[in-house]
DNA sequence: TGATAATACGAACGGTCGTGCTACTTTGTC
DNA sequence: GACAAAGTAGCACGACCGTTCGTATTATCA
């Protein structure tokens, strides 16, 4: 022993793919519970089953569809802000792509963790424990950006850095719920200009 | 004509009113649309066709559900803060009343209208028409008490009326959900504070 | 009091859900 | 080229969904 190692097809890694991409973004229409194993499979055109030999059971594709709703995610908002030459730099930047990643949009039905756990928030599992992993993790991130921004002598060192990424947080949420409510942009409008503002008033340039 | 109209039994009168009553508490935790006529009718102990006998469809019962909570939140948050003696007092007594409402609780997961927004924002119909309007009507309240708060000369009146009201329910809305994700009480310090230094920021006497 | 309509129930409808099981096809490895 | 593993489809299951219907009960008003 012993080569018999399991191994994937390249086929199905790509239709897995494929099935995982499409869960995401119905997701963020029906909700992660809503989403139905046969209205996916119809949606990319396969049998309800052949989709459900992928995984061994729906709560193993919601956690796999977070993973790559995450993966989605850094790559539209978190990687290309690394690219900023500032550390206020690179938070304005996560900040701006989050409103990029909404416009475009990435996801038809807006954030797909802000709707993911708004439906499952009060539904216990490790489901929930994933998306609660994630929302702390993308807090958490945010006052790093906040913290190195005011070792950097960009952001006062008095901001509270933690109670700064619940604010910059709750605009960026409350500009993609409006967006989705209304369509229109005016709410990523509001959410940008109270997010400079903010960002204004932590300058250390301002005494 | 005419003497036609729907007569309602006081029994019946009473039954449905308690019907909504356990709906909109347990549309917060199920959701509005995945709270079943079957779980309701069990959580009340009475039989499912019984219970439907009350609404046409369960479109209906979201409808009227909706109207409950509306008569809910207003009792609690909206009715209290008009005693308040002066425009930012009523501005702050509304902020204040609505984390009283979600530390009672008054319903077990969170703010109603966050958890049905959120859920509903992408199934277009007359719920989520009712919803956006209730949602629009609670941000218009807030508007217009920072707005009598600057004619009375408590805020600048330089500030952005309706950014300021988005502001102060970002953070009441990120207050709503960190409390539903954590049950600890953090998030709801966060976003009271949050709220008072920014009121503190618009405050006149400043300068 | 008797007539009438609102109320509540049990049973059942067709439909959809997640989930197994079986058989056939495709692919990758010796 | 044989053989095992992986992918896919078809089918059926039990459970639950919203909804309907027939019927027994009961509050209300003439």
């Amino acid at each position: 022993m012993s080569a018999t190692t399991r191994r994937r097809r390249a086929d199905g890694e790509q239709t897995r793919a494929a099935i995982l991409d499409a869960a995401t973004k119905l997701a963020t229409v029906e909700g992660l519970d809503g989403l139905s194993i046969g209205r996916l499979a119809d949606h990319i055109g396969m049998s309800k089953s052949g989709l459900y030999a992928h995984f061994g059971s729906k709560e193993e594709l919601q956690l796999a569809a977070i993973d790559t709703a995450t993966e989605i995610f850094r790559d539209a908002v978190i990687r290309p802000a690394r690219r900023a030459d500032t550390p206020l730099g690179r938070l304005e930047a996560l900040c701006e792509n989050f409103f990029g990643y909404l416009e475009r949009p990435v996801f038809p039905g807006g954030c797909f963790f802000a709707s993911a756990t708004a439906e499952l928030d009060t539904h216990p599992g490790p489901v929930r424990e994933k998306l609660v992993e994630s929302l702390d993790g993308w807090l958490a991130l945010i006052e790093r950006g906040v913290r190195e921004a005011q070792e950097g002598g960009e952001l006062d060192p008095l901001e509270d850095a933690a109670l700064l990424a619940f604010e910059l947080d709750a605009f960026m949420k409350m500009g993609n719920s409006l967006r989705v409510l209304h369509g229109d942009r005016s709410g990523l409008g509001q959410a940008r200009a109270a997010i400079r503002s903010r960002l204004d008033r932590a300058r250390v340039t301002k005494r």
